[in-house]
DNA sequence: TTTTTTGCAAATACTTTGCATAACG
DNA sequence: CGTTATGCAAAGTATTTGCAAAAAA
């Protein structure tokens, strides 16, 4: 088992790379902040929220700010080092409860159905869905940057 | 199109039936605030917010009010009548860029992972997603009632 | 007539922003 | 040293709640 923690501690390392490198290529400083708070969101398994990622980085730096945190993720979520689970601010409704995808854009916000085309396979629940509780609907979720934005 | 718009009606004569039956089996009543707020977003393609709900609630009946709307939004979710795209309010983070889905509990908020078990076949995207855009996140959100809640 | 729902107003989350100071490269 | 990021405070959205009056069953 501690074989197992170096491993982890490795894969950690790893994406710590990662990240600088890719805050130096965007141009952006590696601060302990920053550091700080993408190592807790790496180590976590709780998808947590902007507020438990605060509260968790606080106790290593109690100085934080949670308009820093919300910063952070943020930039975090653009360069694609972490993912936002749902949508950002707002909540949006759809009525129609044929199975089908949506196309998020994280730039614009805008969601676009996407229909399963003819000879398409059908959706199918993933192996372990039925022991977490009862589906009652799916909803395959694809995130990204939307024809308008990518052409601005 | 007479054919055509003449089978949207019904269809939609068809929800609003299926509609009033499930209020009547919660004991919710069947008011006009409620089946137009349904109409509303059973008949609207663009996943409108709260807000756009409102807007367009209000040129039939000019007295509702945005607090109805939103109350009315959470009872057609819990009676399975729409669905809300993304988490309802606070958002959360996910560090774990690996292909995984979510089980999303409606009723108390968690998220829990799924990961693909040995044999699985794997995520693939689906027909359309190319052309709406660039996609960098695949996530797969089930969505229903955990089993910690189904047993309170 | 009884009970639920509505609209109003106000409160409560959640998230974002402007600006002076601190910290990175 | 020049520039970007932080912390603070305050503002801006999004959503929820208590309560008297109105509407459904």
């Amino acid at each position: 088992m501690n074989f197992q923690l170096n491993e982890q501690k490795e894969e950690l390392q790893k994406r710590l790379s990662r990240f600088e490198k890719q805050c130096r290529e965007k141009g952006l400083r590696v601060t302990r902040q920053r550091r700080e708070i993408f190592c807790t969101v790496a180590q976590s398994s709780e998808h947590p929220s902007a507020e438990k990622v605060f509260q968790a980085v606080r106790q290593k730096m109690p100085n934080v700010s949670l308009d820093t945190v919300y910063r952070t993720l943020s930039s975090l979520e653009e360069m694609d080092l972490l993912m936002r689970v749902g949508l950002s601010s707002k909540a949006r409704f759809d009525g129609d409860l044929r199975p089908h995808c949506h196309f998020v854009c994280t730039r614009c916000g805008e969601v676009y159905d996407i229909f399963p085309q003819a000879g398409e396979p059908p959706f199918s629940l993933p192996y372990g869905a039925a022991e977490k509780g009862e589906v009652k609907q799916i909803n395959l979720q694809l995130r990204g940057i939307c024809k308008k934005c990518c052409s601005r």
